[in-house]
RNA sequence: GCGCCCGUAGCUCAGCUGGAUAGAGCGACGGCCUCCGGAGCCGUAGGUCAGGGGUUCGAAUCCCUUCGGGCGCACCA
């Protein structure tokens, strides 16, 4: 028996045509013009134009010195194209188009599963997302953050990937700390009173909260109080501390119940006082020093610091400062120092570990100082690290990576990624809405919003709202259901309509926030492309009732006439097939719109297909099963998607 | 001052490893259900791709530059 090595795997059937194609065209230039060129496969506008297009004699033209045009119509003489191929031709300025064969892919396509044979290695990926202080309730920035993140963690679970979600909880943080101070030195009450308060917590914290700022600022000495507080959180003693862990508790909690509305869920909870707890920062310390990574400053305005030069780096080139300070004078941690601890934990690099408990009897476990549960999952030691971290961090997140190169761990540097997303700011019309615009004055076309004032939507709100809204279409339409139906069919929408507006855009561009956008549920939205699953539902379930098959198999597919393939309805299949390429491509690039514009493309060309070929009425048989077979390869496509977005997928709507 | 992001239709945005007539959605206007549900489909109007230079057979796309707008550059996180 032969051996044949598999040096490429398969993600998907239609990748794999691309490329035994372009081998084919790379050998056949190699043969007639002596020249190696790697060719591009790119898709044709238009069907009518062919299924690809390669544009090799364009490229080839500057080269060779001859007309692009004469150059495609030689290659196309001699080529030899597989079956699947049924012809080719130049078009345009030069580009030499491939038309398939309609049935025989289609029917392989139907066969195969969506996604192909794992792409993964089998190394684990540590994704951190979500990150809220536990000071407040959630809003609409941080709802990016989680969708965001948790889209990417499907994408890369489907990919084959063994994945860790991490969810990082600063509880020893001055957000926090402004809370305690809020609830006992503001308000005066205790630990009990502050625990007996009703829900939803997350929203009295929210008002606490820019409460807090405005007290502050009416007397200069009650910042001291919010320094006592913060060193009583760090150092995890007395009423304080007490107090601070109460709210972190309670927060966390109701946070964890927003973002499960959306389905979003996480494998660890790590939290920074037990960072502090165990002093991982110690063991960190000790490593940056040995190895020259830091230094104590002596004179200057950081005198008495240990900061991190930067100044070498060519990345921070024309900083003003050129040191980052790690450790401050007074012997306490910034919070790039306890990153870099926590960076190095993740990797498996720092020798120690946290004890591990479950969070509440949930299936989500929480980091513990003291006391864990023996029998636990591994956490950390991953082989790659992907932050979920808005775009303002950039700068952070860079002095993280490089103090990993300082202690010599540049291969783990290299695979420290953040995952920089911009932020979400609120519309004019937004700010207005909400009462934020106080004159007539304000031109400013957006608004970034901010815990510190309690100015944003809280995500919460916004879901409400949207479920609000969609349950009174639904009951217009379907007046008979219970409410318990109706509840259940608003969340699902709702869950639609926000996750998929928060994946659509591409994460270098800011979101204006803006309500009417947000609640529209036509056009490019989540409830556009559930509908497509429901009327592609209504089609079977129709046929069923008429006592026909609803499914048509690969060997019927595979026996109908070419010409049945009207060029619309042969393209829904054949954008269907690029699904696999497009969700490698997201998840290598970060860029998880293509995801959403995928299932959008799919979603319309269905629509369109939908309106024009007719199944039920269609008395060709071999018409039907034509129409059928691209149903088909739509609802495997579009299933898989929806599920990489977290959009559920409602029975009826 | 230095760095990053953005500037494309009235509005919100795709397209950016250069290539086939610059595309969607919303809004506007006009059509399409005795129905596989109109949360849909089809059509019309709407664009000096911020301005200026350059490279190229070819630039929304690459380079330079100017002008707008946003965000960073803490002993805050």
């Amino acid at each position: 028996m032969v051996y044949t090595p598999r040096t490429m795997l398969k993600l998907s059937l239609f990748q794999e045509l691309k490329n035994e194609l372009s081998n084919n065209l790379r050998q056949h230039i190699e043969e007639v013009f002596g020249v190696d060129h790697d060719p591009v496969v790119q898709m044709p506008p238009r069907r009518d134009l062919g299924d690809l297009a390669f544009p090799a004699a364009l490229h080839l033209a500057k080269v060779l010195r001859r007309k692009p045009r004469e150059i495609a119509g030689e290659l196309a003489e001699g080529l030899r194209f597989p079956t699947s191929v049924s012809r080719v031709s130049v078009e345009g300025a030069g580009y030499l188009n491939v038309f398939l064969e309609r049935s025989s892919l289609t029917a392989r396509i139907l066969e195969a599963p969506v996604f192909g044979e794992r792409q993964g290695s089998g190394e684990k990926i540590i994704v951190e997302h979500t990150n809220i202080n536990p000071n407040k309730a959630a809003h609409i920035g941080h709802l990016r953050n989680a969708v965001l993140g948790d889209v990417l963690v499907r994408c890369l679970r489907q990919l084959g990937h063994p994945v860790e979600i991490q969810n990082y909880i600063d509880d020893t943080g001055v957000q926090l700390a402004d809370a305690v101070v809020g609830f006992i030195d503001m308000r005066g009450m205790s630990l009990d009173e502050v625990e007996a308060l009703p829900e939803p917590f997350d929203y009295t914290c929210w008002d606490l909260y820019s409460e807090v700022g405005r007290w502050y600022e009416e007397d200069a000495d009650r910042k001291a109080v919010r320094r006592a507080t913060l060193h009583e959180l760090e150092s995890d003693e007395g009423p304080r501390a007490e107090m601070g862990k109460l709210v972190a508790r309670r927060i966390v909690g109701r946070h964890l119940a927003t973002m499960k509305r959306l389905g979003i869920g996480y494998d660890l909870l790590t939290r920074e006082s037990d960072i502090l707890g165990l002093n991982f920062f110690a063991s960190a310390f000790e490593k940056l020093k040995a190895s020259g990574a830091i230094c104590l400053e002596e004179t200057g305005k950081n005198a008495g610091c240990w900061v991190m030069p930067l100044a070498q780096s060519a990345e921070f080139a024309g900083l003003e400062d050129p040191d980052k300070v790690i450790v401050r004078s007074d012997g306490t941690v910034t919070y790039v120092g306890k990153d870099i601890a926590y960076q190095l934990w993740k990797f498996g690099l720092l020798g120690r570990d946290f004890d591990y408990v479950r969070w509440e009897g949930e299936d989500l476990w929480e980091t513990t100082s003291s006391g864990g549960i023996s029998s636990h999952p591994e956490f950390g030691v991953g082989k790659k690290v992907i932050n979920v971290i808005d775009a303002r961090q950039s700068y952070l997140q860079k002095i993280v990576r490089v103090g990993l190169e300082a202690l010599g761990h540049t291969e783990e540097a290299s695979r420290s990624v953040h995952f920089a997303y911009e932020m979400v700011s609120l519309s004019q019309a937004a700010a207005r809405h909400l009462g934020y615009l106080s004159g007539a004055g304000d031109e400013k076309k957006s608004f970034e919003m901010s815990g510190r004032k309690g100015i944003g939507v809280k995500a919460d709100d916004l879901l409400d709202q949207a479920e609000a809204k969609l349950r009174e279409m639904v009951a217009e339409r379907y007046p008979e259901l219970d409410a318990d139906s109706l509840d259940d069919l608003a969340r699902q929408l709702a869950t639609a309509a926000l996750r998929f507006f928060m994946v659509k855009a591409t994460t270098t561009r800011v979101i204006a926030f803006d309500f009417q956008e947000a609640l529209s549920f036509k056009g490019e939205t989540g409830p556009y492309l559930q509908y497509s699953m429901v009327r592609e539902r209504k089609i079977r379930r129709k046929l069923q009732e008429a006592g026909m098959a609803t499914e048509v198999d690969a060997a019927t597919v595979a026996g109908l006439d070419a010409e049945l393939w009207a060029d619309d309805l042969w393209d829904l299949v054949l954008t269907a097939a690029q699904t696999p390429e497009v969700v490698a491509d997201a998840s290598e690039s970060l860029e998880l719109s293509l995801v959403a514009r995928q299932a959008l493309e799919l979603a319309g060309k269905f629509h369109a297909v939908y309106h024009r070929h007719r199944i039920l009425d269609e008395t060709d048989e071999r018409l039907r099963h034509a129409r059928m077979a691209a149903i088909q390869v739509f609802r495997k496509s579009s299933l898989a998607l929806l599920d990489l977005l977290g959009v559920p997928v409602p029975e009826k709507m």
